[in-house]
DNA sequence: TGAATATCGTACGGCCAGGTACCGTTGTCA
DNA sequence: TGACAACGGTACCTGGCCGTACGATATTCA
């Protein structure tokens, strides 16, 4: 059941570099056994069991459950972060650059770690909270500064870049994430590609 | 801290016609605990004591928490698909009416008691099925059916009429039912209404 | 008026998770 | 090699809620 094979359950004082890679293990656990049992069944117990490590070194990493799941929200925010900078910062084609982080946006809000975060944080207004600062406020920046500079280099038109931002995310997501939050499955790749051409097509339209 | 002024606590065998009265009252506590205290924290004696009835009645009535819990997902959605139903029945202007529903659309996927009701939902499987049965699949038909007819009419070009109600629902709600679900403040009567214009006209200006 | 009925109030069992404490063990560093 | 640091394992306490049982009570109906 663990997500890989059994390392040996080491003790005593660790190596130099080390303790990252056992904060990660546990970080994976933990989202191993959100995604599988959801947020209101994952028991610390679960976790420090599935990372073969103990209670004891989980409140003492994390404080609390809600430390725990507040690093775990991070955790993935940062990666979410950066692929978004990513999609955004080649200067291709500004059409295929825009169905590119399209795409990435549906892959991310439909992946299952992504998708079990969401739910534990609506149960939870620290949790929401610690997800709409770490994720969607600081994505959502990142994607007004792109648009503006589109606007500036003529390519579209854009008042207000905010509401730009939610038109875009309207047309692409539409009701998928909600969709796909209630437990329907989510868009395979090839609906995934054609949601983020068709989406990107219509904010071009909109937009000129 | 009751909905209402205190009701005597009536006991023995009910008038005929009662009951009914005592069932919403229940219903109505269900919710108010529910939008208060999140649904995670809704106990049993706690709509219990707050509809002045008690726990074994709760469960001689729903059988169980998640009985209630359906229970109030479906009186939610009886009202739902009755305002849809209303609002597209008219043969008003047919933009208007779109405005109209939209506006409705977004008033109820703001509403406190949904909100509740689909955070419920995403923590259990079994009401996430509830709620998407009698809720999105019902509703969904009925605008489809009303597209349809638009298409017929000549009034818009409509190829497939899920793909459209999900276009139309993109531009209308676009990420507003995930900002009130993480906790974000519902738009105001003001806002509402200007953005259930915009999306509609956007759709107008994408199907026709 | 008497019987049946629906409900209240309360108490109880069972369960399970969060968080704490303690000790033994293992590895590191000087 | 010895002291020290970090951790595993276990046991424990606490609290809360679900679901059930049972007697008491009030109300309707025949």
């Amino acid at each position: 059941m663990a997500t890989t094979a059994d390392p040996p359950r080491r003790r005593g004082r660790p190596r130099a570099g080390e303790r990252e890679e056992r904060h990660r293990r546990v970080i994976d656990a933990a989202f191993a056994e959100l995604v599988e049992h959801g947020a209101e069944r994952v028991t610390m117990l679960g976790i420090a069991e599935r990372a073969g490590a103990s209670k004891e070194t989980l409140y003492s990493w994390f404080g609390n459950r809600l430390g725990l799941l507040r690093a775990m929200i991070e955790e993935n925010a940062d990666g979410a972060a950066a692929r978004v900078r990513a999609a955004l910062g080649d200067d291709a084609d500004p059409r295929e650059t825009l169905v590119g982080f399209a795409a990435g946006l549906l892959t991310l809000l439909t992946d299952p770690r992504s998708v079990a975060l969401n739910r534990a944080a609506m149960t939870s207004p620290e949790l929401a909270e610690t997800l709409l600062a770490s994720g969607r406020h600081r994505v959502g920046p990142i994607v007004e500064e792109y648009l503006v500079r589109l606007d500036a280099d003529g390519v579209l038109s854009i008042d207000d870049p905010a509401a730009a931002f939610r038109l875009l995310y309207g047309l692409v997501i539409q009701d998928t994430q909600i969709r796909v939050l209630l437990g329907e499955a989510p868009p395979g790749p090839v609906e995934l590609r054609a949601q983020a051409e068709r989406g990107v097509a219509a904010f071009f339209r909109l937009s000129s």
